[in-house]
DNA sequence: CGCGAGCTTGAACATTATCAAGGCAAGTGG
DNA sequence: CCACTTGCCTTGATAATGTTCAAGCTCGCG
């Protein structure tokens, strides 16, 4: 341990701050400590497509350390960021020291596809509401806190975010967030955080197109 | 690798065959070595979303390797299939054997990233006529032979697979496919094949939402 | 040769994108 | 501390796009 933590690199980065560039050669291994960060994917028209939102405990750059080198999208800080890194080589220095990390890397790698595998299938053949409320959801899991009422949510991502996340226009988004808070199913706090009041209602919505 | 001879099953299915059901248990990896198959989910009102085509040198059930062992997808033939296949125990044998094949899987598990990353983006940012597009221009790639007018591609899905795929409705691919065809850049002949003309035109198609 | 699955086509409908205008809120400078 | 300004969000109207439903057609198979 005292090993790993000699060949470990700290970083800080301030909100907007660019982690990597798609494109960009990269060859490290980055593991956030703090703070939230958003990967994502530009079209040359400058459409932007967000495939993960990392926040503490996530990493990314694992697929530099192998074969490809240049990296296939973009990660941006979405609050202040704090991280640690490896280089291709102090990881390959660990790996052979302790060899069961590959499987613990094959592992993430394997949550990763199951991930995408899951959104993949939403954006292919769930409703827009669908998607919205199953985002909602997701977040409260990760960035929720229990309060008398509800979950509060602590929205890493503002309208636009969302949008890109779902591949769908910034005014849906609202629309459709409206449209929960006049059902009661949620009120909105500000633009950076959501109260969740009726936690069934919301996954009945996104487990099936609903109704009204 | 008569050793590796010795622990492979080698099994046959007929088309339509299923290889491998969403939710089952399963503890092989299984390789294609002939024929082609789908890999999809299905919803719970039956709607289907095809992740992957897989075809000669393909192989799948590698997630059922490590931690989780129900499968998140089903596989079914799309045409007759030979396979072979590893059970979870001898795999780990033969990882004892030849560590560097858990390298060889992790690059296999990115690439597949890779693919998922784009087709997502795809599905985020890009118009039907540009995906419909780019999936010709991929299947001409894979299932494509030259002929004296362009290229020559046999279809491994029907229009209902290519849509399930693509995450439309049939009657849309119906109607793209022959949007392409007037405009003389493709030419149906029968249900599952097609005749590429114009590569560029398609390209620059799959490239920038047109225009007309 | 005839039948049926899968494909095409049309028309009406639903949903979402786009364009445009206005509002709220946080931060800035007087 | 207030008015101003700027960025983001909401809301409305309209247009584009795709879905759905309903016929009819075609290819390939028995």
């Amino acid at each position: 341990m005292t090993h790993i933590a000699s060949i470990i690199r700290h970083k800080e980065y301030r909100k907007e701050e660019t982690l990597l560039s798609e494109g960009s050669k990269a060859n490290t291994l980055v593991i956030i400590n703090e703070g939230s960060a958003k990967a994502f994917k530009l079209t040359p028209d400058g459409r932007e497509q967000i495939l993960y939102v990392f926040s503490e405990g996530d990493f990314f750059g694992e697929r530099n350390l192998f074969g490809r080198q240049i990296s296939t999208y973009s990660v941006e800080a979405l609050e202040p960021v704090r991280t640690c890194s490896f280089t291709k080589e102090s990881f390959y220095d660990l790996l052979h020291s302790y060899p069961e990390i590959a499987i613990k890397i094959i592992e993430e790698l394997e949550k990763r596809i199951s991930h995408l595998e899951c959104t993949l299938q939403s954006m292919g053949v769930r409703s827009v509401d669908e998607r919205v409320s199953t985002l909602i959801l997701d977040f409260a899991e990760k960035y929720g806190t229990s309060v008398p009422d509800g979950t509060l949510i602590h929205l890493p991502l503002s309208r636009e975010g969302m949008a890109n996340y779902l591949g769908v226009a910034r005014e849906t988004v609202s629309r459709k967030l409206g449209q929960l808070e006049n059902e009661g199913i949620i009120r909105s706090h500000g633009n950076k955080s959501i109260l969740l009041l009726d936690r069934n209602m919301l996954e009945s919505s996104a487990g099936k197109s609903v109704d009204l």
